[in-house]
DNA sequence: TCAATTTCGTTTCACTTGCAACGAATATCG
DNA sequence: CGATATTCGTTGCAAGTGAAACGAAATTGA
């Protein structure tokens, strides 16, 4: 294929960049409308709301965050008193998170919609179609793992083994 | 669902967003690596080639980048060598964009190698599975297009209708 | 026990991005 | 024509991001 052939519409990464691009802007609308949150804060509320108390680390190494990024969020989380910081008893070095009363009435709000959103995205997608995406997504993924230069990805947060449909 | 039960890893638009980033992460280095290119100039670059003359804002129509990105991606290509800039005649509103023999040897260069990449990580795809992937992917685009809010989508540069395959 | 190393979270810094505003050039319409 | 509005590309600015550096705390190993 001569260079001035090539069609950025048909590219893979292309795709799903633009893809990925389009349907944060349209969940920020969710996350960030009504209570000014990032994806960032996001994922960590939505992640520390697993457990009673968690670590930074345990934060960055879950929700492919980076570590400066959890802590900024974790900080602003703390000013907007959607969770509280207190140094581990156990460990000084670590800081345990945890949700306000306010943290949990948030996410409460706002997980109902975001799942909202995904369904209707999926709304035309049959059962079949909906299980072959995120099982297309999962090889996609699993290529990448072969590559060390694709930033290595985190374990799920439940610590089920990947790939079985929800 | 109780918010404490929502889980990230099953979250459509997390999973892409995830997987979008680790692609980029790993291409980045087919672009940046060798000529130091980001992903704004390699799609500006790519997208110019298709064209003799080119303006910005025909690049900005096609390519999902602001008009300031096309700008700052522009001047540093520029500045670079691999394309030339000038003030159409008929319009002195409108800037010309021309790739320079260098802009299309890098090019030359660069594009075999991410469509191996593209290849190798569709590797495991069979040709049907592969057709699946792009119609989803589509599909889900189809459906952002319902919400104004998810920024629009670009026209295909070739001009093409959208979902045909390959 | 004490020095060297490692881990954790934060901070700093350079860089990128998105949005609004701007000047220059053209188009529109009385 | 001539005033107003629109379009084009750039620039300024505030916010976000990634990588490295850093201090505090804990672990290791002589």
């Amino acid at each position: 294929m001569k260079s001035n052939e090539f069609n950025l519409d048909d590219f893979l990464p292309y795709q799903l960049s633009v893809l990925s691009a389009r349907m944060n802007r349209l969940l920020s609308k969710v996350y960030g409308e009504q209570y000014g949150l990032s994806i960032p804060e996001w994922r960590v509320l939505v992640h520390v709301a697993r457990r009673e108390k968690m670590s930074v680390r345990d934060i960055h190494k879950c929700v492919n965050l980076e570590k400066p990024a959890v802590s900024r969020a974790v900080t602003k989380l703390e000013a907007t008193g959607l969770l509280i910081k207190s140094t581990s008893e156990d460990d000084h070095r670590l800081v345990d998170i945890e949700l306000t009363k306010d943290g949990i009435e948030v996410l409460n709000n706002i997980t109902p919609k975001a799942l909202v959103y995904e369904k209707e995205l999926l709304s035309s997608f049959s059962t079949e179609e909906n299980t072959q995406l995120y099982a297309l997504l999962e090889r996609l993924h699993d290529e990448l793992d072969k590559y060390p230069d694709a930033m290595p990805r985190k374990p799920r947060a439940d610590g089920r083994p990947r790939g079985l449909v929800k």
